[in-house]
DNA sequence: GTCTAATACATAATTCACTTATGTATTGAT
DNA sequence: ATCAATACATAAGTGAATTATGTATTAGAC
């Protein structure tokens, strides 16, 4: 696990490309689904989760969706327009500023 | 320049590596050196960049000196023995840190 | 048949590393 | 002379996290 410090600023990025990536997603899904491809090394947790989740939808750049299964609620998030321009965005100036701390730290990447 | 927000976490990490690189330094250099290393993407602010060094510096990772050039002050940091062998844990770190981040995004990094 | 872990959502209080704003003072360039 | 650059510093405010709770369902272990 990382510093979770290090997180900041980077989730709301994190949530949109996954959801760019895979369509509809409920949160404890996306969650699984950012634990995988990250190998274990960034867990989110709700705290941080649901709330952002929130932000982005009343942003407007998420549209939700709720079924029942069974007896148990999911909450579909999927990226709306604006969502899905802005994804593009913030990939590419999160992708930007890995390069550039690359650079400042002086490693390569492979 | 990047959304600042993306700053948080790692300046410490910035500070404390260019100091392992660079030896002595005084703060104003500092922020002149990462400027160039970010190819004018990372900017720090004084009130971001005075209070992280004040930081290391009580939790004795840095030391300090004080020199005149002229009437105008200076103040010069290095790395402690303990700065030294955190600012080498705290790059790994990070650099395992942008390794997560573009397994996640799904992007290569030339 | 009960207990634990996993599933699935949510929010409130708190933290703390930043931003923004401000202050002082020297030096070099035009 | 005036402005930009040099060089330090700190205080108030922000906001995205952490930490701590809370509710409830479902599957598996024993």
């Amino acid at each position: 696990m990382h510093s979770p410090e290090l997180l900041k600023g980077t989730l709301q990025t994190i949530l949109l490309k996954v959801l760019k990536d895979h369509g509809k997603m409920y949160g404890y899904e996306i969650s699984l689904r950012v634990k995988e491809l990250s190998e274990n090394k960034l867990l989110l947790t709700e705290g941080a989760l649901y709330p952002s989740l929130h932000r982005l939808e009343a942003d407007g750049l998420l549209k939700t969706e709720t079924m029942m299964m069974g007896k148990r609620v999911r909450k579909y998030y999927s990226l709306t327009t604006t969502g899905r321009s802005l994804a593009k965005d913030r990939v590419e100036e999160l992708v930007d500023f890995i390069k550039t701390m690359s650079n400042v730290l002086q490693v390569k990447l492979a």
